[in-house]
RNA sequence: UGGGCCGUCGACAAGUGGCAAGUCACGGGGCUUUGGUCCCCGCAUCGAAGGUUCGAAUCCUUCCGGCCCAGCCA
């Protein structure tokens, strides 16, 4: 007897736990060294003053990961020190975005708010050891008194006040005996330190304000550089994450917590926020959106918020799945949403049982189909998951294909249906398009087929090749709903990122709505917050809120991917071979006749055309020229050199923008090679400035 | 121009002096009743220049580039 001894290392890479990085790195070593007595607790601190997005996500995944994988613990904190922003609705929606995120805080609930008294505790420590006084200076002698960065702040004359005055004073503000503004508490740390952040911060400022779980008990309220290193330190947090943008405040954390009596001491360490390409994901912008009404509120699923996402048809897997796959690390960078589509498609194809639905109907007649027959076909709920089941799909004599799945003047490559060609119907039969029935205004009403009776179920009698399979639905049986498809928000990587305000680049096809598609009737009774695949044409979730029973409304959460469709966009675009690098001279020697040099007293033979930049690089050994391969559409890239190397030293940012070009110049041979036309571009001050179309003006349009 | 932080493939990101992980994207091929999934293959000398070393993405020096800071916001 032979015995096969088998061992599988723990970690053989399929378990799920998160990717090393450096915070992971700064706990090991504390835990080596035996801080906190090897204890790890982290919280997540969100202010409520808006709702959750993306990036909030990676940092519960940070925090609660760490917590859950070194066996600490991990506390939701209301960091509310500020009373004119924040209300209870945003503690309310953050609260259901953790719990559907599946980060479990197990009744671990904290508010900044329960602290203030041992805040003013604190803060009266401070002021007995002389490390905080009172001042009176408005925000303009403050402002004025800081100094800037080449130019060390002044001391303010009651830095020097006694103890006992701060003292006094103090308790006056706090007995509401000063108006908003009157008075502040400062900390005494140094006036002429080259991080603005020790200039003397200020601790506490006069709010005579209703606090949304307070009401009027204060009317003074902690700043957050006071306030947050002694709220880690309440709840015995080791390890208090935050963003690169805190890092200039850490000084001021450790300041607070050396200098004040506490029991626990917690280290601040940072990492980089989120950033997503086209998208936004600062709180000030996505409330300028919702409250501009440019979206549906907080949780349009084009947004990038939690409650975005959720109505969209995101898992809360996929998010972790994305979370992790990012990484943590300190570098500022923007992670291409792609990777967030990817992790919904990978987790989707999984559990998503594939059904039939034709988002733009086209009606097809099978002739030789009989009058009132039904044929009902059992298909599989999942190709790989047989265990999902199957359900029904009715065949009858008038059905609806997908629109884009026919075509009158196919391309090549086109494995669809076309006149005289043959598809598959998914699951049903082999169809063939006889005849295209077109309306007075030319326009297509619907196709006339023959099915071929012996290819039932899909499969080709004779063994004859069909590439071909279209998905269907029963124009008799079909249910007619609501679909919504959703794409990018804005049209550019970074719209944050531009000349002028981000909401010019606004995607204005960033939803679309379809009333007229048509399910299978097996979906009929989809109910809400169901995710299901239509196959070829993407992952759709049941409305929960605009969906009725019977009645579901559909929003696509991402599309399948699609690679006919890349094929067909790069064939449309450059039909043959594009030329890149080089412009052959015979083809050049031909458009000269065609295109003949105008002079400026002609100036209404000047044909403008939009152009994409497909390529900008700068010339070498050229002073001033930039070289541009550029998409009019033609067929074939132009090459055209401009003289704007000093406005664009890296001129590759202009690449994918659509530019206007002057295209019926003669071509002008010039020392790096032929430039086919003129870039417009205008001078502004020192600057030369291209001129640009609108993003996504089509390639070779007139610009008038 | 003061201070802090950061520069590894198109996008993220491992790597901590011994021959540059992984994921996405992209390209090529296979399979396929989803142009989906899946499978195979391809895809960087580490911002630059000097130096230390037998050996450098990793150490040193200088330079270049990016981000953050002058709220009684967090």
């Amino acid at each position: 007897m032979r015995i096969t001894n088998i061992c599988y290392s723990q970690d053989d890479g399929s378990s799920p736990s998160a990717a090393n990085n450096f915070i992971r790195e700064i706990i090991d070593g504390d835990i080596e060294s035996g801080i906190n007595g090897g204890r790890v607790a982290t919280r997540f601190p969100p202010e409520p003053n808006g709702y959750l997005h993306i990036g909030h996500a990676k940092s519960i995944v940070l925090n609660y990961g760490l917590a859950r994988d070194y066996g600490g613990t991990f506390n939701v904190r209301f960091d509310d020190t500020n009373p004119i922003t924040e209300d209870e609705e945003y503690v309310d929606s953050i609260l259901e975005d953790i719990k559907w995120l599946g980060a479990e805080f197990d009744g671990r609930v904290f508010y900044a708010s329960d602290y203030f008294d041992q805040f003013y505790i604190w803060a009266v420590e401070l002021i007995t050891k002389g490390l905080a006084y009172v001042d009176d200076l408005s925000p303009e002698q403050l402002k004025e008194m800081r100094g800037d960065y080449n130019r060390p702040g002044v001391d303010s004359p009651s830095r020097s006040n006694t103890v006992e005055r701060n003292l006094e004073l103090f308790q006056q503000m706090k007995d509401g005996k000063f108006g908003d503004g009157e008075r502040l508490l400062r900390a005494k740390i140094d006036m002429k330190s080259p991080n603005m952040n020790l200039r003397d911060p200020i601790i506490y400022r006069v709010l005579h304000r209703h606090h949304y779980r307070l009401g009027d008990k204060w009317c003074i309220y902690p700043m957050y550089d006071f306030a947050h290193g002694f709220e880690d330190s309440i709840e015995g947090i080791t390890h208090s994450i935050c963003t690169l943008e805190f890092e200039n405040h850490r000084p001021l954390y450790d300041w607070f917590l050396d200098n004040v009596t506490t029991e626990n001491r917690p280290h601040q360490y940072e990492f980089a926020r989120l950033n997503l390409n086209y998208t936004v994901m600062s709180k000030r912008r996505l409330l300028e959106l919702v409250e501009r009404k440019l979206v549906k509120g907080w949780n349009d699923p084009r947004l990038p918020t939690i409650s975005g996402l959720r109505r969209r048809g995101y898992t809360s897997e996929s998010i972790w799945n994305f979370c992790e796959r990012i990484g943590v690390a300190k570098r500022n960078s923007t992670v291409d949403i792609g990777l967030l589509e990817h992790s919904i498609r990978t987790d989707l194809n999984e559990s998503a049982p594939r059904v039939m639905g034709v988002l733009e109907p086209l009606k097809v007649v099978i002739t030789n189909f009989p009058d009132n027959e039904v044929i009902w076909f059992d298909a599989p709920l999942h190709p790989e998951k047989h265990e999902m089941g199957t359900r029904k799909v009715p065949l009858t004599k008038e059905i609806f294909i997908e629109k884009e799945d026919f075509r009158e003047d196919a391309p090549r490559k086109f494995f669809r249906l076309k006149p005289g060609g043959e598809i598959r119907l998914r699951y049903a039969c082999l169809i063939k398009c006889e005849k295209v029935i077109k309306g007075p205004d030319g326009n297509i009403e619907y196709l006339e087929c023959t099915w071929d009776p012996e290819s039932k179920g899909g499969t080709s009698p004779d063994g004859r090749k069909v590439r071909g399979t279209s998905h269907w639905v029963s124009a008799s049986h079909g249910q007619r709903v609501e679909i919504r498809l959703y794409d990018r928000l804005f049209t550019v990587e970074n719209p944050m990122d531009t000349d002028g305000s981000y909401l010019d680049f606004l995607n204005p096809d960033s939803l679309v709505v379809l009333k007229n598609s048509v399910v299978e009737p097996y979906l009929g009774s989809a109910v809400k917050g169901s995710r299901w695949q239509f196959e070829r044409k993407g992952y759709f979730y049941v409305d929960p809120f605009d969906s009725a029973d019977g009645n579901p409304v559909f929003n696509r959460t991402v599309t399948l991917k699609d690679s006919w469709a890349r094929i067909d966009a790069a064939k449309t675009k450059m039909p043959e071979k594009s030329v890149v690098n080089k412009v052959p001279e015979l083809k050049t020697e031909k458009r000269d006749e065609a295109v003949s040099e105008i002079s400026f007293d002609d100036f209404s033979k000047v044909a403008l055309k939009c152009a994409r930049v497909v390529k900008a690089e700068a010339v070498e050994n050229a002073d001033k020229l930039v070289r541009f391969e550029l998409d009019l559409g033609e067929g074939r890239l132009r090459q055209i050199f401009s003289g704007i190397k000093k406005s664009y030293p890296d001129p590759s940012i202009l690449e994918g923008k659509s530019v206007v070009v002057v295209s019926n110049l003669k071509p002008r041979k010039m020392k790096f090679g032929l430039s086919e036309g003129m870039v417009l571009a205008t001078e502004i001050g020192s600057e030369i400035k291209v001129m640009l179309a609108p993003e996504g003006a089509f390639p070779g349009a007139d610009v008038n």
